[in-house]
DNA sequence: TATTGTTATACTCTATAACTATA
DNA sequence: TATAGTTATAGAGTATAACAATA
């Protein structure tokens, strides 16, 4: 069997299984994603974040609006820079954070049954490899 | 980085890269794991045929429809049980077959670049085992 | 003019529920 | 009644293009 294949068909199961288990956190794959990196550091632009993400602009604005209208998130213009909004969680969204965090971690561990730490570390390098033979030259436009 | 994050992000590059390269060759990945299906092995029911693919039957019919449409695939009932519909590639459905397949072809060697037999056998039984941790018993309902 | 973000629109993939036709 | 598949409908996620506001 083709390797991107079996990639593709395991990614398909994880995402399932991830998505369920985010949704019954409360959240989905894009939402977590996107409050993981509001955690993880602070970024200048929606476009940057939309980028950290992997999502265009617009598509981060059609999900910052749910997060917002949820009130996970609070968005402010920039009085240095009125064009720049500033993205912040609520109260509820660091809740919502932390619910999905749980749910994030308890699926890794359940991922992670029956590998060892050599095992891990193995798979991280051979993704991280695909990912870059993707990335490179291929990928052009 | 947990593990689940990364298969996930590396999946994401993987499915656009791979979802492109099938693009140039004028498909797209449900209409490839379809055709794929459909030349691996003779199914008794479209439903057989979805659960392959890892869709519902409406999912299904909804492909079929855009093969059928393009000239890919017939459709006929069984004479023995006319609830059954036989699925068959037409040449047309040959030919696209066959690009999409070298196109399938020319991303694996992409993507071994850097990796000698032992990583990718490695890389699969890695796989292997997180598609099972996540199909085994977390899978309810 | 260039940049930031939003709006409008649409496409793809997917699913569930109700339905038709066969058995 | 049960099975195979379709139709109708909807929802999530994504994107592009045109736009408004700001710099």
């Amino acid at each position: 069997m083709p390797i991107g294949l079996q990639v593709q068909r395991t990614a398909k199961a994880l995402n399932r299984a991830f998505d369920q288990a985010l949704a019954e956190a409360g959240g989905s794959l894009p939402t977590w994603l996107i409050l993981l990196s509001l955690k993880t550091r602070r970024w200048e632009t929606q476009r940057e974040l939309a980028a950290a993400v992997g999502i265009e602009g617009a598509t981060l604005t059609h999900h910052l609006e749910g997060l917002e209208r949820h009130g996970l998130v609070e968005r402010s213009r920039d009085p240095d820079n009125r064009r720049v909004m500033r993205v912040e969680l609520t109260g509820e969204g660091e809740a919502a954070f932390l619910r999905l965090r749980d749910a994030a971690l308890k699926f890794d561990r359940r991922l992670r049954a029956g590998l060892d730490e050599d095992d891990v570390d193995a798979l991280r390098a051979a993704l991280a490899r695909l990912h870059a033979n993707v990335s490179e030259a291929g990928a052009p436009r």
